[in-house]
DNA sequence: CTAAAATCCTGGTGGC
DNA sequence: TGCCACCAGGATTTTA
């Protein structure tokens, strides 16, 4: 699944491809794909020049000349490639971008959920997401005020883009697991050491993911070096790699979701300490 | 507010 | 080998 790192790696490697390149044609081969309608893609985006190349949450930003912006969101499949004229289309291409160096941008999405968006203003798509996790102004102090206001559970919380955007399945469990916290532990319940724990756990996961160009779930996404580095996601049955306890798999708002249940305990440790 | 369920999709997988 | 039911899962929408 494409979260934060993957699609980090996505912008960087497309960037020296297509910053100040401009696009010629948008082939629409699934319109659903394109949500905000195809048939405007294809007549606004030629001769639109591409100013910057970047990454907002989950999304890839394309900035455009004169303040427009196409946004793609890959979802659970969607992947990005340049390829030569006449490559066009392949079995899984949504929509081919056109090039003025002659080469085409080709969005290929086995599973159909990714989206294209053509926008007057990047914010009218992304204006509701959360902090970006690796900026400065996320702060510890800020994620514990808004942790503070909130009683869902852990897991689906961190899912939310609109508390904090980036993080998906994969990176949720991963982060949890470096804190040592439960994923059904209430948001609102968290101690400050714990909180203090899952902040930077959030940081070290994303930037060891994207060092290594992300993970490679299966055929979708191959190249990325982090599932060697994996804690606890789709590892149920085997030994955790702190403590040696089998991982445990459970399902928390309809997610397959992967725990050590020695290194994250259900309960906060102020009242298990009230056990011992 | 929180949570659960349904929806969109199809390649891969496990069972027989 | 072939067939088929079933699963995964990000985001949105609906229902409780």
């Amino acid at each position: 699944m494409p979260e934060l790192p993957e699609v980090e790696s996505f912008s960087r490697r497309l960037r020296p491809e297509l910053v100040g390149r401009t696009f010629t044609d948008a082939q629409v081969f699934w319109p659903r794909t394109v949500a905000t309608g195809a048939d405007v893609l294809c007549r606004e985006l030629p001769g639109r020049g591409i100013e910057r190349v970047g990454r907002r949450g989950k999304f890839l930003v394309f900035e455009l000349r004169g303040g427009a912006a196409v946004l793609l969101h890959l979802r659970m499949t969607g992947r990005l490639e340049v390829v030569p004229a006449g490559d066009v289309p392949g079995r899984f291409t949504r929509v081919a971008f056109g090039l003025d160096d002659g080469r085409v941008l080709c969005f290929d999405d086995a599973r159909k959920f990714g989206r294209v968006y053509l926008v007057p203003d990047v914010e009218l798509v992304t204006g509701a997401l959360g902090p970006e996790p690796l900026d400065d102004g996320f702060t510890v102090q800020a994620f514990a005020r808004s942790l503070a206001q909130r009683a869902r559970r852990l897991k689906p919380l961190l899912l939310d883009q609109t508390f904090l955007a980036g993080l998906g399945n994969i990176y949720v469990d991963e982060s949890l697991h470096l804190a040592g916290l439960h994923p059904l532990r209430r948001a609102d319940t968290l101690a400050a050491a714990e909180v203090a724990r899952q902040h930077p756990a959030i940081r070290k996961t994303l930037n060891a993911a994207i060092e290594r160009n992300g993970t490679s779930i299966d055929w979708a996404y191959p190249g990325g070096g982090y599932q060697l580095r994996l804690r606890v996601y789709d590892r149920a049955g085997l030994p955790c790699r702190r403590c040696g306890t089998l991982i445990e798999r459970t399902v928390v708002g309809q997610r397959g979701t992967y725990y050590c249940p020695r290194c994250q305990r259900a309960e906060s440790e102020e009242v298990r300490g009230k056990h011992d």
